[in-house]
RNA sequence: GCACCCAUAGCUCAGCUGGAUAGAGCGCUGCCCUCCGAAGGCAGAGGUCUGAGGUUCGAAUCCUCAUGGGUGCGCCA
């Protein structure tokens, strides 16, 4: 169900007709023909650049192949009027008909209005959050969270088989670090004072899991040395944190269907065979790296470590994946971990990364490429950075000091919904500022009751419809004539919710969601205007006397309201159908 | 030094992956409730889309260079 489709088959089926009649060139590529709606809704309904796009391979005039293309189109009974415009526009009126007979169809198809079948079930991992288990998630974690919750959704609303991912940092150091701050905090339960040193957590948070290893181990550990506690703390510790980040996902109203552990890759083969792999594709070799030229570090010495080709496929510079004393850098199980994801056999990889790891973006693509045989795409979202504010001043947040904005103070004072909202009215590469006043604001300042405002509009009229008695079911509804609903301001919100469809597979395609928050405000926007009108023009407004003209113009409301909820949908936010 | 990202109204940002006269919100000016929710709406003012080239029927959008800002750059993940 998308207009813009159907009448897009329309004209190249015109264009066929054309071809079979010697009018057009039987080869042409029709790929970039489009079927959009004009800016300027004076051009008509929907425009296509067919004939200028058609023009040059075709060797002729663009307005000629217009001008024929229009007099097929205009023998459509749904083609009202075909003009020729510009350099070769071709700018198309449909039959109201056409329009009117869209509210029934969203009504039918529900909120299934505008999924698609687009992404024909290609299997996507998008991977998100993947935040280090050693401490609650912050406002940074959470933009990554739902950006990733949201375009996973969206992904799936595009008929995409989509898995959320969750990758855990529990392999490297900072676990040691975290182990030996909860034991710190255990010393404490069992009451000592400890300080906590340069290089450990010293968050509150971590005081409750001192309590708990206490009440688990007694005083096992007091006084012993690390190579006593260290491994089993630090289990236990990772198993506390990532409690702690479910939770906070939950609250976030994000289910992850898989948490992958970095851990696993270790001592268990699978780092050796995806190294194995590339070196089977003689893209490792040991060497000697250049040091960064203008910035060297004071401590450089060159040394040989293994290094990862990755120059061959697009980075700059070739990558260590072992450390000069052997050991495996980061990079290397970062390598394997996206082995197992090209070998789980998903079409496309997804990574959700902040924007403080722009520098490994060319060398995650560098190791796709050659894992995959240039097979799997891998795209990756860096995600800027969320700035607070309070009353005009910002906050700062810095987990070393353990005292961050976590996304519990976040979603605590302006919840979920809001939250999620405004973290997607910003495509992902630009800084976000979220000002907690303007969150809370019931204002058209604030775009989160903005739209949920237009929606709670509508459940009201439907509250007050039943209240006179006028039924407004999808049963009673479906013999309703809509031909009266023929007004701007109505075939203009007809129109809104026509691109629907088209917005989700732009938006899929693209990989950005917040698409989707913009069209709602639009739609929310069109509703506003639309009701507005009905003070002084009273055959607008949504309840009439005549219960049939009432129902016809039900029938509109409802399908703006399932458009928007289907939207909210999307990005995890809950229609409010009251605002008080 | 190199790489990546960003630059659109006074401010915060959209701009449908190349289309026609570049759009919202805030702020400013003037209006609209006897009326389905004014938590809203309408109208006006406000622009060399950072700059210079290029690609083509057509560029805010794609390419090159420059300028300004952000981020990152072997034994941290």
């Amino acid at each position: 169900m998308n207009l813009f489709t159907d009448i897009r088959e329309l004209v190249l089926a015109s264009i066929h007709a054309m071809q079979a009649d010697g009018a057009l060139p039987g080869e042409l590529n029709l790929v970039p023909v489009t079927v959009e709606p004009p800016r300027d809704p004076a051009h008509g309904d929907m425009a296509t650049n067919a004939a200028m796009v058609l023009a040059k391979p075709a060797k002729q005039k663009p307005r000629d192949i217009a001008e024929a293309l229009a007099a097929r189109l205009a023998t459509d009974p749904r083609v009202a009027s075909a003009d020729v415009a510009g350099p070769g526009f071709l700018n198309l009126r449909l039959d109201p008909s056409v329009w009117q007979g869209l509210p029934k169809a969203i009504l039918m198809a529900g909120k299934d209005y505008g999924r698609s079948t687009f992404g024909a079930q290609q299997k996507v991992n998008v991977e998100f959050v993947s935040a280090n288990p050693t401490g609650p998630m912050h406002v940074g974690h959470t933009r990554g969270a739902v950006v990733g919750d949201a375009l996973a959704a969206l992904l799936d609303f595009a008929g995409y088989d989509v898995t959320r991912e969750y990758y855990i940092n529990d392999g490297g150091a900072q676990v040691d670090v975290l182990a030996r701050s909860v034991y710190l905090r255990y010393l404490e339960a069992h009451g000592e004072s400890v300080e906590f040193p340069e290089g450990t957590y010293p968050g509150d948070y971590l005081v409750p899991v001192g309590q708990k290893l206490k009440e688990l181990k007694g005083d096992a550990f007091v006084g012993k040395g690390e190579e006593v506690w260290l491994a089993e703390i630090r289990e236990f510790a990772t198993e506390e944190m990532m409690e702690l980040i479910r939770e906070d996902l939950r609250v976030l109203g994000v289910v992850m269907d898989n948490y992958y552990s970095e851990k696993s890759l270790y001592g268990t083969g699978r780092i050796e065979a995806a190294i194995a792999d590339l070196e089977g594709k003689g893209l490792i070799y040991d060497g000697v790296l250049e040091p960064p030229k203008g910035k060297k570090p004071e401590d450089w010495e060159p040394r040989e470590q293994t290094l990862f080709k990755s120059t061959e496929h697009g980075d700059d510079v070739d990558r260590p994946i072992k450390k000069s004393d052997g050991s495996w850098t980061y990079f290397a199980p970062d390598i394997a971990y996206h082995y197992d994801k090209v070998t789980r056999g998903y079409d496309q990889l997804i990574d959700i990364f902040g924007a403080d790891h722009g520098g490994y973006v060319k060398r995650m693509k560098a190791a796709v490429s050659a894992l995959s045989g240039g097979k799997t795409p891998l795209d990756i979202k860096l995600i800027q950075l969320v700035k607070l504010f309070k009353n005009g001043e910002p906050f700062k947040m810095s987990k070393r000091a353990g005292t961050f904005v976590t996304l519990r103070d976040v979603v605590d004072q302006v919840g979920a919904d809001v939250t999620r909202f405004i973290m997607l009215t910003r495509k992902n590469d630009a800084a976000l500022d979220f000002d907690f006043d303007k969150a809370l604001e019931q204002s058209s300042e604030n775009p989160v009751f903005y739209v949920q405002y237009a929606h709670s509009r509508i459940c009201s009229v439907l509250r007050n419809a039943a209240e006179k008695g006028v039924e407004t079911s999808d049963a009673a509804l479906a013999d309703v004539d809509l031909s009266g609903l023929d007004h701007p301001t109505e075939l203009a919100l007809i129109g809104k919710l026509a691109e629907w469809p088209r917005l989700v597979e732009t938006a899929a395609k693209t990989h950005e969601p917040h698409r989707v928050a913009t069209y709602l405000q639009e739609l929310a926007s069109d509703l506003h205007g639309h009701y507005n009108r009905g003070n002084k023009e009273v055959s607008l407004r949504f309840l009439q006397d005549d219960p049939k003209v009432t129902q016809s113009k039900i029938a509109l409301a409802r399908a703006v309201a399932v458009v928007i909820s289907a939207g909210l949908g999307i990005l995890g936010v809950t229609p409010a159908e009251e605002m008080r």
